[in-house]
RNA sequence: GGGGGUGCGCCACAGUGGGAGAGGUGGGCAGGACUGUAAAUCCUGUGCUUAGGCUGAGUAGGUUCGAAUCCUACCACCCCCA
């Protein structure tokens, strides 16, 4: 079972501070979680992930997994853990976010999803009863329910029926998790997600059902899909209003770091998003001090360090010349400095407020810090 | 030394071979984007300008109403022969 434990609650906002305990560890949240799409998260070594960044739960995806290296190499691996060599928390994306994101090659009906997969056109058909399937084999400690992540802008009527059919997936979801066990002899956590887009009328509606399914932790879903800001934050107030406050919340896809410590406000536990490892790759670096496009002129000749405050050991030894340097020569060591620094730069993030939280000055810190981080230097 | 070929925009390569094209592709350079990873990716710009235009096809002449294109000389590079 997943044991959840709040050691604090915010006076003057919705921040917690707590610990889930899994059968691969602990994880103290609030968390951010890097994303490891293809059984590794994208520049960096497993080891990375304990020093410098200090990760506790990683991201897999199903959908890609499936594909490559497929389910058969991974089940005679004993599973991710074994197959990467990282034997910390994993988390399973449902490939609900792929039915977003590779519109154009998928057919969404009642019954499931037929994909043609993005690497050779080959046809593929995901129902919420296989993707438990899928995800029991790849073993990963939490594994989340099979949802339609609509897009934004979403009109009501089709936000209400793919909620409604999402509601009808998770069902489906559950009774086929329920009745099947580990492949591994650990337990994984189901997780069902909030869906409603923008609309505040669905997201209560769907936040009310999900948690009416009683699950171990709750998700939501379908923000940070290009809604301004005060509807995401609206959104996440809404639902976390409805869901358990015993249960871990997680705000699937979220975010900017701006986004995240808002997000904490509201009463989120978890996090995931690709921004800081994508973006580490296309030479933007996030500091406590602010955001640098490394690759502008601007810092050609500066010789300066990277961040002299960084978590990260390589921020504090090489040179914003040499850095951009690296991007500019397209070195993938400019690449691992950059995942290096942006990781554990939102890894500092969420511990920092954390702390905050314990000592009970989370919301003046997340006013003073929100100036910092936001800052383009 | 002789013969042949080629020279344009920051660079390379294509293309054109009397009516200009500030044209193509790639790169470089300068910006921008990126939120449960179809992304070490993608997009925009890249002669000057007072925004009307102006200048421009190795250099200097010439022929022509008109030349990147034809002619002459020179320069540079490439190939072949000695």
């Amino acid at each position: 079972m997943l044991k959840f434990t709040i050691h604090e609650t915010d006076k003057k906002s919705k921040a917690r501070a707590g610990t889930m305990v899994t059968d691969h560890g602990e994880i103290q949240t609030p968390i951010f979680m890097p994303v490891g799409t293809q059984g590794t998260v994208k520049g960096i070594h497993n080891r990375e992930l304990d020093d410098p960044i200090k990760a506790q739960i990683i991201l897999g995806n199903t959908y890609h997994l499936y594909l490559r290296p497929g389910i058969d190499l991974i089940q005679k691996a004993g599973g991710l853990h074994k197959f990467t060599g990282y034997e910390k928390p994993m988390l399973t994306d449902s490939g609900g976010y792929q039915v977003y994101s590779l519109k154009g090659m998928r057919k969404i009906k009642e019954e499931g999803v037929k994909f043609r997969s993005h690497i050779d056109g080959s046809k593929h058909n995901f129902t919420p009863e296989y993707v438990m399937d899928i995800q029991r084999i790849i073993g990963a400690d939490i594994m989340m329910a099979f949802d339609e992540c609509t897009p934004y802008p979403c009109d009501y009527k089709y936000a209400k029926r793919s909620m409604h059919m999402t509601h009808r997936w998770l069902e489906r979801c559950i009774e086929r998790f329920d009745s099947t066990d580990p492949h591994y002899g650990y337990h994984q956590v189901f997780s069902p997600i909030v869906q409603g887009s923008t609309y505040p009328d669905l997201r209560k509606k769907s936040a009310e059902y999900i948690a009416g399914t009683d699950r171990e932790m709750n998700a939501i879903g379908g923000l940070s899909v290009g809604e301004p800001h005060e509807d995401m934050y609206n959104m996440t107030d809404v639902v976390t209003d409805i869901l358990p406050k015993e249960k871990p919340r997680y705000l699937m896809g979220v975010g900017l770091p701006e986004n995240i410590l808002e997000s904490i406000a509201r009463g989120i536990d978890m996090f995931d998003c690709v921004l800081p490892s994508r973006n580490a790759r296309h030479g933007i670096i996030y500091t406590s001090k602010g955001m640098m496009n490394m690759k502008n002129a601007k810092w050609k000749e500066d010789l300066s360090v990277i961040d002299a405050d960084s978590p990260s050991p390589s921020s504090r030894v090489h040179t914003k010349a040499y850095l951009r340097h690296l991007y500019h020569v397209k070195e993938l060591l400019g690449a691992q400095i950059g995942t290096l620094q942006n990781l554990s730069f939102f890894l500092w993030l969420v511990n920092t407020a954390r702390e905050k939280i314990l000592e009970g000055t989370f919301t003046e810190w997340k006013e003073k810090t929100l100036i910092d981080i936001t800052r383009r230097l």
